[in-house]
DNA sequence: TTCTGCAAATCGGTCTGACCAATATGGGGA
DNA sequence: TCCCCATATTGGTCAGACCGATTTGCAGAA
């Protein structure tokens, strides 16, 4: 896949194949973190794909304005979570396991739709579950904001214009994800999350909130769940999350909750 | 002068705090995690405790006979798994971990190791729970040839060549994700073990298998898993599933508590 | 032409030495 | 006694160099 910084192009050096965050949010004596950042960046915008190789560390150090020293503190980082591989003599390539993986790379996209609310339905509840106690209080109005102006927008929609609520409904849903405090399993939910804004999934999902009671219903459970998380009820929250994801699941697929290995099949690690 | 830390004794220059491992577990070209694997030694000695400060570094250097590049290398790895914390200007501290957890905005990068193995901590059980009842014979057959070959292997090991139990061990966990029919939920549960096979993880994780009786015990553990999967009891499944990585968390991160979210719910949980 | 084998180029791993910034320490002055 | 500041300590970064492993490409053999 041809990734190295623009050997073949006429645009040379000037192409921000990884640019150096410039966040206040990294502490300035961590610097190998905003070079890291940049090239989870590149991976997250698509610039390098899994498997590509990244350009050699003398050039990224140039590329970044650092030192090479800086460049492998980066580089460290980046392997121990499986971002990244390094192979002495070969060069840097990218992994399988990204926090902000390509949906059109993405398993996600092409696994059984099933199998993704099942996972929702495994995983959110235990998102939930280490939410409740573990929130801010700004992390609790903001899940609170996001409820009313969903509940605002459910109320004026019209059985005809859904996007917006959805998208909204969703939104709360990464929300408690990024604010579990677990980056990996935040990135997972928001993964699987943002899998249903996806034009098909919402035809299905207005299915069942056209009726303005549905909608009301579904804030109504949203609601629940953010109560038992500020309540710090962990076994509730995560009982909350698993109700609000059973109901949608059935009201998408029917109550039937047969598993019978459709989606199976076998995939080689490496 | 002599600040090293934690010891009353005066004792010699000669003393080996740290001593670099001569395992052939560990790459040639990887020198860095021989000397984590030395400190990580020396705390599982009690050589070193929560709270003592390590040499500085161009005196770890000197101990361990590498320069301080290689010595920054091993800190900065262990500091990205919480062993260590390094506060410029001051020195490198065992274990007192960060106060509070940096909240994440776009930036991903404050994802830990140990929120690797929390994710497992909280997936992983699900996956154990669909596999009860939902796997084939020849997936449990599978399954078993996996813990026998991995048991043949850990009384075979040394404590020093424990990289192809380790191995062996990680890839029962892969197996049952693979083997719970959700596409989406195994290809997640794979990733994040295959994380774990690399190099530096399995120093890591080979402090809590050195003793041949652990690694009995983790046996023990893993056909205890297989055991209720079979059955068919989702519910047995999934908790000894819990018992085994919580098990595995403590003994890598050690029972201090640090995430509130884990150690809320355990407490909670009867 | 195709294949093999060797040598140069590439690339990561490590070392050395230096300088800067943040912190810790201790002594002197109010 | 207490506070402030100069200084020592320590981690963070940079630069340049060398080594070993890998890759690449070309020359020679089949």
């Amino acid at each position: 896949m041809e990734a190295i910084a623009g050997d073949d192009a006429p645009n040379t050096d000037t192409e921000p194949l990884v640019v150096v965050a410039e966040g206040d949010d990294i502490p300035a004596h961590r610097r190998y973190l905003a070079v890291a950042d940049g090239i989870l960046a590149a991976i997250a915008a698509g610039r390098l794909s899994p498997g590509d190789r990244l350009p050699n560390e003398r050039e990224l150090a140039r590329i970044c304005d650092v030192s090479r020293t800086t460049v492998r503190d980066a580089l460290l980082a980046l392997e121990l979570f499986g971002v990244v591989e390094v192979r002495p003599g070969s060069g840097c390539y990218v992994g399988s396991l990204h926090p902000a993986r390509r949906r059109a790379s993405s398993v996600v996209l092409d696994s059984v739709p099933r199998d993704l609310l099942e996972a929702r339905l495994h995983v959110e509840p235990e998102v939930a579950r280490i939410c409740a106690g573990n929130v801010s209080p700004e992390e609790i109005r903001r899940l609170r904001g996001l409820i009313d102006a969903c509940e605002a927008e459910g109320e004026r929609a019209s059985a005809d214009d859904l996007g917006t609520f959805l998208k909204m409904s969703q939104e709360f849903h990464s929300e408690m994800a990024l604010s579990c405090g677990n980056g990996v399993l935040a990135d997972f939910t928001s993964q699987l999350v943002d899998v249903t804004a996806h034009p098909l999934w919402q035809v299905v999902n207005s299915m069942h909130v056209r009726d303005p009671e549905a909608r009301a219903s579904q804030i109504a459970e949203h609601r629940a769940i953010l109560a038992a998380v500020e309540s710090g009820d962990g076994e509730l929250a995560s009982a909350q999350m698993r109700r609000h994801l059973a109901s949608l699941e059935s009201s998408i697929f029917g109550s039937g909750r047969r598993r019978d290995g459709i989606s199976r099949q076998r995939r080689r690690s490496r």
